[in-house]
DNA sequence: CCGATTTGACCTGG
DNA sequence: CCAGGTCAAATCGG
């Protein structure tokens, strides 16, 4: 069944790097915020393509439904570099389109908790812009765009629902990346939150290695992946929780059933990920950085651990 | 008066 | 044709 092997080496290397980009970043926090940022985006890199390793490798196998694009928070396959061959032409042969196409490229979705007026603050400023009736939820989709699109050309959107089955949490959608410099996120990051923050982080993304050699080399048996997830409790600062990444806000009360039989393994990357994610935005969010990039982009990054010391991260008398 | 919100029309992909 | 996303005129509020 599990044929990858390598791809579970790969990603257990990836996650050691990013451990140890957790080290690095609790030890300069103190220190400079250029090189906190710069860290905080290389274990975001990191953790995404780790993420899309063990989802197409696991995922690949799992059956031929297409997953909703908005199940996840990021969702495109690392395979096709162009997205639809209606929209291959991305450089602007039509503004005038009250429709874009289905804009997938650098979505999120979280779940946030709020009150009867709207969901809590994520510190940005926005505009609304529109709101419809979607067909199956009982709550109106609002639309709502930076406030600083015009003076500043912030492309960032976001669409926001109430859930369904919990009125005091809302379904938001972030589309797109802040362009725009806006200091409110910046405010609230303290250090020790972000410290909290890294703790959960780093014990989450312990690595069991029990049967993998020091020498990385000689491989283990592609049998079971060597790698499992603890789920810490990182309450408070997290702008979703882990149950919510993914499923809802689709309409789809079929898909909750998350087919037993065969999902095992899927079912611990899908934890996995969303672990992820909710850690790795909620750190993004604490530190200002600004909002990830889309797969696309991910794809083209060139890793550079160069100045990194993990030399030492496999060796035995380390 | 100006910027934000509301709301129905408009547009497009499926 | 329909559902969802966006526009823009009307309206609201500081």
């Amino acid at each position: 069944m599990e044929s990858n092997g390598g791809g579970s080496r790969l990603v257990v290397t990836e996650l050691s790097h990013i451990k140890e980009l957790v080290k690095q970043l609790d030890l300069h926090l103190g220190g400079s915020p250029d090189l906190c940022k710069h860290l905080a985006r290389q274990i975001f890199t990191v953790t995404e393509k780790s993420i899309s390793m063990i989802r197409s490798g696991h995922l690949g196998s799992f059956d031929g439904r297409k997953r909703s694009a908005v199940g996840a928070g990021l969702d495109s396959p690392p395979l096709s570099a162009t997205p639809s061959p209606l929209s291959g032409v991305s450089d602007m042969p039509f503004m005038k389109n009250k429709k874009r196409k289905t804009m997938e490229k650098g979505k999120r979705h979280v779940r946030v908790g709020g009150g009867a007026d709207g969901p809590e603050d994520d510190g940005y400023s926005w505009r609304k812009y529109g709101q419809k009736d979607i067909l199956g939820s009982h709550h109106p989709r609002a639309y709502y765009r930076c406030t600083y699109q015009k003076s500043q050309g912030c492309a960032a959107t976001k669409q926001v629902q109430r859930a369904d089955e919990d009125p005091s949490l809302y379904d938001v959608i972030y589309n797109g990346q802040h362009t725009c410099v806006h200091k409110a996120a910046a405010a609230k990051a303290r250090p020790e939150d972000v410290r909290i923050l890294l703790k959960s982080l780093s014990s989450s993304l312990k690595v069991e290695t029990e049967g993998l050699t020091p020498r990385a080399q000689q491989g283990w048996s592609a049998t079971t992946p060597p790698f499992s997830f603890s789920s810490p409790a990182v309450s408070g600062l997290t702008p979703s929780t882990p149950e919510n990444c993914f499923g809802q806000g689709v309409s789809a009360p079929t898909s909750l059933e998350p087919s037993p039989a065969t999902s095992g393994s899927n079912h611990l990357s899908m934890r996995a990920q969303c672990e992820f994610d909710t850690m790795v935005s909620a750190l993004m969010t604490a530190t200002s950085m600004p909002p990830p990039l889309s797969m696309e982009e991910l794809d083209g990054i060139d890793l550079d651990f160069d100045d990194i010391d993990v030399s030492c991260f496999f060796a035995p008398d380390c």
